[in-house]
DNA sequence: AAAACGTGGGC
DNA sequence: TGCCCAAGTTT
Protein backbone atom coordinates (compact mmCIF):
# COMPACT_ATOMS: atom_id res chain seq x y z
CA UNK A 1 0.00 0.00 0.00
CA UNK A 2 2.34 2.30 0.76
CA UNK A 3 4.24 1.79 -2.67
CA UNK A 4 3.97 5.60 -3.80
CA UNK A 5 1.65 6.69 -1.40
CA UNK A 6 1.77 8.19 1.63
CA UNK A 7 1.76 6.91 5.14
CA UNK A 8 -1.34 8.87 6.27
CA UNK A 9 -3.24 8.33 3.26
CA UNK A 10 -2.83 4.55 3.26
CA UNK A 11 -3.07 4.01 7.15
CA UNK A 12 -7.12 3.94 6.89
CA UNK A 13 -7.02 1.74 3.71
CA UNK A 14 -4.27 -0.55 5.95
CA UNK A 15 -6.84 -0.94 8.74
CA UNK A 16 -9.72 -2.03 6.60
CA UNK A 17 -8.03 -4.35 4.49
CA UNK A 18 -6.62 -6.34 7.53
CA UNK A 19 -10.12 -6.53 9.83
CA UNK A 20 -11.79 -7.38 6.32
CA UNK A 21 -8.74 -10.21 5.27
CA UNK A 22 -7.07 -10.88 7.90
CA UNK A 23 -4.91 -13.59 6.87
CA UNK A 24 -3.04 -14.59 4.10
CA UNK A 25 -5.41 -17.50 3.29
CA UNK A 26 -8.54 -15.18 3.61
CA UNK A 27 -6.91 -12.56 0.89
CA UNK A 28 -5.55 -15.58 -1.17
CA UNK A 29 -9.15 -17.21 -1.57
CA UNK A 30 -11.30 -14.05 -1.94
CA UNK A 31 -13.23 -12.87 -4.39
CA UNK A 32 -11.48 -10.15 -6.42
CA UNK A 33 -13.91 -8.29 -6.75
CA UNK A 34 -13.73 -7.89 -2.96
CA UNK A 35 -10.23 -7.20 -2.62
CA UNK A 36 -10.70 -4.01 -5.38
CA UNK A 37 -13.95 -2.90 -3.37
CA UNK A 38 -11.38 -2.64 -0.37
CA UNK A 39 -8.77 -0.80 -2.50
CA UNK A 40 -11.01 1.73 -4.41
CA UNK A 41 -9.43 4.61 -3.93
CA UNK A 42 -6.22 4.02 -3.30
CA UNK A 43 -5.10 3.88 -6.97
CA UNK A 44 -2.72 2.11 -8.25
CA UNK A 45 -5.01 -0.99 -8.69
CA UNK A 46 -2.92 -3.49 -9.94
CA UNK A 47 -1.14 -3.38 -6.84
CA UNK A 48 -3.92 -4.91 -5.00
CA UNK A 49 -4.09 -7.47 -7.35
CA UNK A 50 -0.79 -8.37 -7.19
CA UNK A 51 -0.89 -8.37 -3.15
CA UNK A 52 -3.82 -11.12 -3.55
CA UNK A 53 -1.53 -12.79 -6.46
CA UNK A 54 1.12 -12.66 -3.87
CA UNK A 55 -1.09 -14.30 -0.91
CA UNK A 56 -2.05 -16.53 -3.03
CA UNK A 57 1.71 -17.34 -3.98
CA UNK A 58 2.35 -17.51 -0.05
CA UNK A 59 -0.36 -20.56 0.12
CA UNK A 60 0.42 -22.39 -2.90
CA UNK A 61 4.24 -22.14 -3.63
CA UNK A 62 5.54 -21.82 -0.04
CA UNK A 63 3.17 -23.80 2.19
CA UNK A 64 1.17 -21.03 3.60
CA UNK A 65 4.86 -19.58 5.24
CA UNK A 66 5.58 -16.05 4.47
CA UNK A 67 9.24 -16.21 2.65
CA UNK A 68 12.39 -15.06 4.85
CA UNK A 69 14.83 -14.67 2.08
CA UNK A 70 15.42 -11.60 0.07
CA UNK A 71 15.43 -13.69 -2.96
CA UNK A 72 12.28 -15.26 -1.70
CA UNK A 73 10.40 -12.28 -0.43
CA UNK A 74 11.45 -10.19 -4.22
CA UNK A 75 9.58 -13.18 -6.25
CA UNK A 76 6.23 -12.35 -4.47
CA UNK A 77 3.94 -10.01 -7.50
CA UNK A 78 4.53 -6.49 -6.33
CA UNK A 79 7.47 -6.70 -5.07
CA UNK A 80 10.60 -5.18 -6.16
CA UNK A 81 13.58 -3.97 -5.15
CA UNK A 82 12.74 -1.38 -2.79
CA UNK A 83 10.06 -4.07 -0.82
CA UNK A 84 11.91 -7.03 -1.04
CA UNK A 85 14.83 -4.83 1.29
CA UNK A 86 12.06 -3.14 3.72
CA UNK A 87 10.60 -6.57 4.22
CA UNK A 88 13.68 -8.57 4.58
CA UNK A 89 15.60 -6.15 6.74
CA UNK A 90 13.12 -5.12 9.08
CA UNK A 91 11.41 -7.77 9.83
CA UNK A 92 14.14 -10.02 9.10
CA UNK A 93 17.33 -8.24 9.50
CA UNK A 94 18.98 -9.00 6.69
CA UNK A 95 21.57 -6.90 5.26
CA UNK A 96 19.38 -5.32 2.23
CA UNK A 97 19.45 -1.33 1.37
CA UNK A 98 16.49 0.25 0.58
CA UNK A 99 16.16 2.88 -2.19
CA UNK A 100 13.00 4.79 -1.95
CA UNK A 101 12.32 8.59 -2.84
CA UNK A 102 13.34 9.70 0.40
CA UNK A 103 16.77 7.91 0.02
CA UNK A 104 17.55 9.05 -3.19
CA UNK A 105 16.93 12.14 -2.15
CA UNK A 106 19.33 12.11 0.69
CA UNK A 107 22.04 9.87 -0.86
CA UNK A 108 22.35 12.13 -4.28
CA UNK A 109 22.05 15.41 -2.15
CA UNK A 110 25.39 13.71 0.17
CA UNK A 111 27.25 12.56 -2.76
CA UNK A 112 26.51 15.08 -5.15
CA UNK A 113 24.99 12.81 -7.47
CA UNK A 114 24.51 15.62 -10.47
CA UNK A 115 23.07 12.78 -13.09
CA UNK A 116 19.20 12.91 -13.75
CA UNK A 117 17.50 10.21 -10.75
CA UNK A 118 15.01 9.54 -13.49
CA UNK A 119 17.93 7.37 -15.52
CA UNK A 120 18.24 3.53 -14.63
CA UNK A 121 22.10 4.41 -14.24
CA UNK A 122 21.52 7.06 -11.97
CA UNK A 123 19.28 4.71 -9.34
CA UNK A 124 22.16 1.99 -9.52
CA UNK A 125 24.37 3.95 -8.92
CA UNK A 126 22.42 5.32 -5.57
CA UNK A 127 21.79 1.28 -4.66
CA UNK A 128 25.33 0.95 -4.25
CA UNK A 129 25.71 3.72 -2.41
CA UNK A 130 22.91 2.90 -0.25
CA UNK A 131 24.46 -0.64 0.23
CA UNK A 132 27.87 0.29 1.23
CA UNK A 133 26.64 2.74 3.58
CA UNK A 134 24.26 0.03 5.33
CA UNK A 135 24.73 -0.89 8.50
CA UNK A 136 25.00 -4.09 8.60
CA UNK A 137 23.97 -5.02 12.35
CA UNK A 138 21.07 -3.07 12.20
CA UNK A 139 19.57 -3.08 8.50
CA UNK A 140 16.13 -2.36 9.62
CA UNK A 141 16.70 0.69 11.90
CA UNK A 142 19.09 2.06 9.45
CA UNK A 143 16.91 1.89 6.55
CA UNK A 144 13.88 3.61 8.92
CA UNK A 145 16.30 6.26 10.01
CA UNK A 146 17.31 7.09 6.39
CA UNK A 147 14.02 7.11 4.81
CA UNK A 148 12.71 9.04 7.99
CA UNK A 149 15.68 11.52 7.49
CA UNK A 150 14.38 12.60 4.18
CA UNK A 151 11.07 12.56 5.25
CA UNK A 152 11.61 15.10 8.43
CA UNK A 153 14.97 16.77 7.59
CA UNK A 154 16.43 16.50 4.47
CA UNK A 155 12.92 17.07 2.51
CA UNK A 156 12.22 18.36 -1.25
CA UNK A 157 12.15 21.73 -0.57
CA UNK A 158 13.58 23.81 1.98
CA UNK A 159 15.45 21.31 3.84
CA UNK A 160 16.79 21.72 7.27
CA UNK A 161 20.14 21.00 7.01
CA UNK A 162 20.76 22.51 10.76
CA UNK A 163 19.07 19.97 12.20
CA UNK A 164 20.79 17.07 9.99
CA UNK A 165 23.59 15.14 11.70
CA UNK A 166 25.29 14.74 8.51
CA UNK A 167 25.21 17.90 7.05
CA UNK A 168 29.10 18.18 7.52
CA UNK A 169 29.89 15.57 4.73
CA UNK A 170 26.85 16.69 2.54
CA UNK A 171 27.87 17.80 -0.61
CA UNK A 172 25.30 19.89 -1.15
CA UNK A 173 25.06 21.49 1.81
CA UNK A 174 28.53 22.70 1.12
CA UNK A 175 28.51 23.59 -1.76
CA UNK A 176 24.25 24.92 -1.43
CA UNK A 177 23.35 22.85 -3.66
CA UNK A 178 20.06 21.34 -1.87
CA UNK A 179 17.67 23.55 -4.14
CA UNK A 180 18.96 21.53 -7.18
CA UNK A 181 19.49 18.40 -5.89
CA UNK A 182 18.29 15.67 -7.16
CA UNK A 183 18.19 16.63 -10.27
CA UNK A 184 14.91 15.43 -12.39
CA UNK A 185 14.98 16.01 -16.45
CA UNK A 186 12.02 18.41 -16.95
CA UNK A 187 8.41 16.65 -17.55
CA UNK A 188 6.29 16.65 -20.06
CA UNK A 189 3.01 18.03 -20.48
CA UNK A 190 0.53 15.60 -20.21
CA UNK A 191 -2.59 15.59 -22.49
CA UNK A 192 -5.68 16.39 -21.52
CA UNK A 193 -8.85 14.43 -23.15
CA UNK A 194 -12.42 14.92 -23.54
CA UNK A 195 -14.52 11.85 -22.06
CA UNK A 196 -18.22 11.19 -22.82
CA UNK A 197 -19.71 8.52 -20.90
CA UNK A 198 -23.20 7.35 -21.12
CA UNK A 199 -25.40 6.60 -18.22
CA UNK A 200 -27.99 4.14 -19.57
CA UNK A 201 -31.25 3.69 -18.00
CA UNK A 202 -33.88 0.89 -18.61
CA UNK A 203 -37.90 0.90 -17.91
CA UNK A 204 -36.79 -0.17 -14.46
CA UNK A 205 -34.35 2.59 -13.81
CA UNK A 206 -31.53 0.23 -13.55
CA UNK A 207 -28.23 1.98 -15.31
CA UNK A 208 -25.68 0.03 -17.50
CA UNK A 209 -22.03 -0.45 -16.61
CA UNK A 210 -19.11 -2.28 -17.66
CA UNK A 211 -16.03 -3.86 -16.15
CA UNK A 212 -12.74 -2.84 -17.34
CA UNK A 213 -10.11 -5.54 -18.48
CA UNK A 214 -8.36 -6.90 -15.53
CA UNK A 215 -4.85 -6.15 -17.90
CA UNK A 216 -5.64 -2.65 -18.76
CA UNK A 217 -5.52 0.84 -16.60
CA UNK A 218 -7.99 0.74 -13.79
CA UNK A 219 -8.66 -3.31 -14.70
CA UNK A 220 -10.89 -4.84 -12.56
CA UNK A 221 -13.07 -1.61 -11.74
CA UNK A 222 -16.50 -0.79 -13.22
CA UNK A 223 -17.22 2.09 -15.16
CA UNK A 224 -20.31 3.77 -17.31
CA UNK A 225 -19.52 3.36 -21.06
CA UNK A 226 -18.17 5.85 -23.10
CA UNK A 227 -15.16 7.29 -24.69
CA UNK A 228 -12.70 9.34 -26.07
CA UNK A 229 -14.20 12.66 -28.00
CA UNK A 230 -11.99 12.20 -31.36
CA UNK A 231 -11.46 15.32 -33.47
CA UNK A 232 -14.24 17.16 -35.11
CA UNK A 233 -16.47 14.88 -33.24
CA UNK A 234 -18.93 16.69 -31.39
CA UNK A 235 -19.62 15.72 -27.56
CA UNK A 236 -23.15 13.59 -28.70
CA UNK A 237 -21.60 12.14 -31.63
CA UNK A 238 -18.36 10.81 -29.87
CA UNK A 239 -20.89 9.36 -27.56
CA UNK A 240 -23.08 7.56 -29.94
CA UNK A 241 -19.99 5.98 -31.49
CA UNK A 242 -18.55 4.84 -28.47
CA UNK A 243 -21.94 2.93 -27.08
CA UNK A 244 -22.09 1.36 -30.51
CA UNK A 245 -18.55 -0.05 -30.70
CA UNK A 246 -18.35 -1.03 -27.21
CA UNK A 247 -22.25 -2.45 -26.60
CA UNK A 248 -22.86 -3.03 -29.93
CA UNK A 249 -25.97 -0.91 -30.04
CA UNK A 250 -27.94 2.54 -31.27
CA UNK A 251 -28.86 4.39 -28.09
CA UNK A 252 -30.07 8.03 -28.11
CA UNK A 253 -28.35 10.76 -26.01
CA UNK A 254 -30.11 12.56 -23.14
CA UNK A 255 -29.47 15.49 -21.19
CA UNK A 256 -26.53 16.37 -19.51
CA UNK A 257 -25.86 15.25 -16.39
CA UNK A 258 -22.57 16.82 -14.98
CA UNK A 259 -18.61 17.41 -15.92
CA UNK A 260 -15.78 15.77 -13.82
CA UNK A 261 -12.22 17.13 -13.68
CA UNK A 262 -9.90 14.52 -13.30
CA UNK A 263 -6.06 14.14 -13.25
CA UNK A 264 -4.41 10.82 -14.01
CA UNK A 265 -0.62 9.98 -13.45
CA UNK A 266 -0.29 10.46 -16.81
CA UNK A 267 -3.02 12.71 -18.58
CA UNK A 268 -5.81 14.52 -17.71
CA UNK A 269 -9.69 14.62 -18.74
CA UNK A 270 -12.81 16.02 -18.50
CA UNK A 271 -15.45 13.39 -18.01
CA UNK A 272 -18.57 14.68 -19.98
CA UNK A 273 -21.65 12.33 -18.27
CA UNK A 274 -25.35 12.15 -20.54
CA UNK A 275 -28.58 10.32 -19.53
CA UNK A 276 -28.89 7.88 -22.71
CA UNK A 277 -31.10 5.55 -23.71
CA UNK A 278 -31.16 2.36 -25.75
CA UNK A 279 -33.08 2.74 -28.92
CA UNK A 280 -35.98 0.45 -28.88
CA UNK A 281 -35.57 -1.84 -31.94
CA UNK A 282 -32.11 -2.60 -30.59
CA UNK A 283 -30.50 -6.35 -28.82
CA UNK A 284 -29.39 -6.56 -26.09
CA UNK A 285 -25.94 -4.83 -25.19
CA UNK A 286 -23.06 -7.15 -25.58
CA UNK A 287 -19.04 -5.91 -24.00
CA UNK A 288 -16.95 -5.76 -27.09
CA UNK A 289 -14.55 -3.57 -25.26
CA UNK A 290 -15.14 -4.79 -21.60
CA UNK A 291 -15.11 -7.56 -19.85
CA UNK A 292 -18.46 -7.65 -18.39
CA UNK A 293 -21.87 -5.55 -18.58
CA UNK A 294 -24.53 -5.66 -16.04
CA UNK A 295 -27.66 -3.52 -15.68
CA UNK A 296 -27.83 -2.58 -11.54
CA UNK A 297 -30.43 -0.32 -9.74
CA UNK A 298 -29.06 2.76 -8.31
CA UNK A 299 -28.30 1.36 -4.75
CA UNK A 300 -26.13 -1.35 -5.92
CA UNK A 301 -23.35 1.05 -7.15
CA UNK A 302 -22.05 1.34 -4.00
CA UNK A 303 -20.69 -2.46 -4.12
CA UNK A 304 -19.00 -2.09 -7.35
CA UNK A 305 -15.79 -0.69 -6.97
CA UNK A 306 -15.26 2.47 -9.42
CA UNK A 307 -12.28 5.10 -10.42
CA UNK A 308 -12.49 8.08 -8.67
CA UNK A 309 -14.18 10.47 -11.16
CA UNK A 310 -16.38 7.32 -11.57
CA UNK A 311 -17.33 7.29 -8.19
CA UNK A 312 -17.86 10.96 -8.30
CA UNK A 313 -20.51 10.44 -10.73
CA UNK A 314 -22.37 8.01 -8.63
CA UNK A 315 -22.30 10.06 -6.13
CA UNK A 316 -24.59 12.54 -8.19
CA UNK A 317 -26.74 9.85 -9.09
CA UNK A 318 -27.63 8.66 -5.75
CA UNK A 319 -28.01 12.30 -4.86
CA UNK A 320 -25.37 11.80 -1.82
CA UNK A 321 -23.30 15.41 -2.40
C1' DA B 1 15.22 1.94 -20.82
C1' DA B 2 11.42 4.44 -20.69
C1' DA B 3 6.60 4.60 -20.13
C1' DA B 4 2.46 3.13 -17.86
C1' DC B 5 0.18 3.19 -13.74
C1' DG B 6 -4.15 6.70 -9.27
C1' DT B 7 -4.99 9.69 -5.90
C1' DG B 8 -4.45 13.34 -2.44
C1' DG B 9 -2.02 17.02 -0.03
C1' DG B 10 1.01 21.00 0.00
C1' DC B 11 2.49 25.28 -1.82
C1' DT C 1 -4.69 26.77 -10.57
C1' DG C 2 -1.01 23.79 -11.70
C1' DC C 3 2.88 21.27 -10.48
C1' DC C 4 5.51 18.37 -7.33
C1' DC C 5 5.83 14.38 -4.83
C1' DA C 6 4.66 10.29 -2.29
C1' DA C 7 7.67 3.67 2.04
C1' DG C 8 7.80 1.68 -6.62
C1' DT C 9 6.64 -2.29 -9.87
C1' DT C 10 5.72 -4.07 -14.24
C1' DT C 11 6.07 -4.34 -19.08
Amino acid sequence: MLQQTRVDQATPYYHRFLKRFPTVKDLAKAERHDVLMAWEGLGYYSRARNLQDAAKQVIDEFDGVFPETYDGIIALKGIGPYTAAAVSSIAFGLPHAVVDGNVIRVISRLFGIRDDVGKTGTKNEIQQLADQLLDEERPGDFNQAVMELGATVCTPKNPVCMMCPVSTSCVAFRTAETDSLPYKAPKKKVPHHQIVVGVCRDDDGRMLIALRPEDKMLGGLWEFPGGKVEQGESKEQALTRELREELGVMISVGEKITEIKHAYSHFKITLNAYECRIEPDQPEPKPKASKELKWIQPEELENHPFPKANRKLTMLLLGKK
